[in-house]
DNA sequence: CTATGACCTCCCGCGACGGGAGGTTCAAGC
DNA sequence: GCTTGAACCTCCCGTCGCGGGAGGTCATAG
């Protein structure tokens, strides 16, 4: 039988590294940061290692096992009084993070997987859209907020998947009509030019909210295109420069309309 | 009207990183580790990027938006050949990726809902209940598989609340006629002794399955009591040496029986 | 006395950049 | 042509939580 009970037992390192599954150069990086060192040292200056020490590890553990940073753990062990509050607090916060974690995964998974349908998906005529299709997720996303997106997205799923067709079938009739007046040489003042405009920004409308919101997110847009011309129209069936052309055309016509 | 379209188009790297979302010091990055180098550099040195390196970035940025390493983007970017197949293999790999990092959060976050409803719990002793569970939790973790751990919760389930309370009860009752025979001098080869084991190991049999996996389990438990006694010892209602000294008499017991 | 392990300190490495120091070059206005 | 401020260059240290190795010292069993 034991004569004292364990409180004066001591560890080496390498026994506390097993007792607790951790490793020998995880409790030296503990030490070189403070947030664990040994309360003893050996003559030889080995670590020496006491009951509270292993208590505090099993914390420490237990905590990043909860996926803490070893700073809030040592915030947390070193906020003394009053641990039991702060450890709540904690493990609501880290609560919150987990849930914004699993939310971003869950989106990414989504596109992940629209991606790979539309991969699988034979009816695309481009043989590397799923390239092309990358190219213009990260045009988007770097000139439109997520807001931005979202409403866009809300609207095409308002209109069904045949009213998006639709949409693009009018849309084309429009591109190319305007094509012919400007390669004809009408002049962006003519009434037609004016009467296309005024059909295309109500098509644009279909899919921009209406009010300040909608002004910002066509602007956005506009210094999308731009920017970046060449690149959006590898998604189009008109070349840049025509398409370049044009926008410019009918910003005249818009002015004196 | 522009003469050619944007092919023969240069952009700095500032204009390159603006276009694309990015920073300079990213696309420094790039460049050392050869992920996207410019094509050309002026004669004071100063980069030049290409349309094709403008593609090349918007492929990079949408890949990495996805999550995948940088390391990974360069694999399927300098494939060459196959663009399309190593793409979809890559997404689908990442798709299994996030599917398990979702598993995990998961089950951290079900962990740590149930550190906070028991934190909330009033009917435990003791004040600082949550930081000895969370010691326990990390001694059980070390010393128990994963595997062992579903099994014990799966029994506390089958066993129901109120059979875990009885056998909590029942526990009590026996480690105090334990200590009763131990601390009067009962010899451990004595009848009741061995009676008491008889009716211990039973107990036990209601949580650990039967068979070698059973054995393992209770192997386990008992390197476990071994290691670190004292802590253990700290969510009893005993002292850890009546406790070490009960758990050898038993042994002995069980020797003779 | 020696061999073998366990321990010590110091240091480089990862991944994807952030950020700063210290120097050069570009573009625009005067 | 000159100035000025922005943009660019290279080099280097820091992040986070350790892994892993070099080169040396210490403890213990045979």
């Amino acid at each position: 039988m034991v004569g004292a009970d364990d409180a004066g037992r001591r560890w080496s390192i390498g026994e506390l590294a097993r007792a607790s599954g951790t490793t020998v150069r995880a409790l030296h990086h503990y030490d070189e940061i403070g947030l664990l060192s040994a309360s003893e040292r050996t003559d030889a200056g080995h670590r020496r290692y006491t009951t509270r020490d292993l208590r505090r590890l099993y914390r420490i553990r237990a905590l990043r096992a909860l996926g803490l940073s070893l700073e809030e753990i040592a915030g947390v062990l070193d906020g003394a009084a009053d641990d039991a509050e702060s450890m709540r607090a904690l493990l609501a916060a880290q609560l919150r993070r987990l849930d914004e974690q699993a939310e971003l995964i869950g989106a990414l998974r989504e596109r992940i997987r629209g991606l790979l349908r539309q991969a699988g998906d034979p009816s695309g005529p481009d043989p590397d859209r799923l390239m092309t299709t990358l190219e213009l997720m990260s045009v988007f996303e770097t000139y439109l907020t997520e807001e931005q997106r979202e409403r866009l997205a809300e609207r095409r799923a308002a209109l069904g998947g045949e009213g998006v067709e639709a949409a693009k079938h009018e849309w084309k009739g429009l591109v190319e009509e305007g094509l012919r007046l400007l390669e004809t040489g009408v002049p962006a003042e003519d009434e037609r030019a004016r009467d296309l405009v005024r059909r295309w920004d109500a098509l644009a409308g279909r899919f921009h909210p209406r009010g300040p919101e909608g002004e910002r997110t066509r602007a956005a847009v506009r210094r999308m295109w731009q920017d970046n011309s060449a690149e959006i129209s590898r998604g189009l069936p008109w070349p840049a420069e025509r398409m370049t052309a044009l926008v410019a055309y009918l910003e005249q016509a818009r002015q004196a309309g």
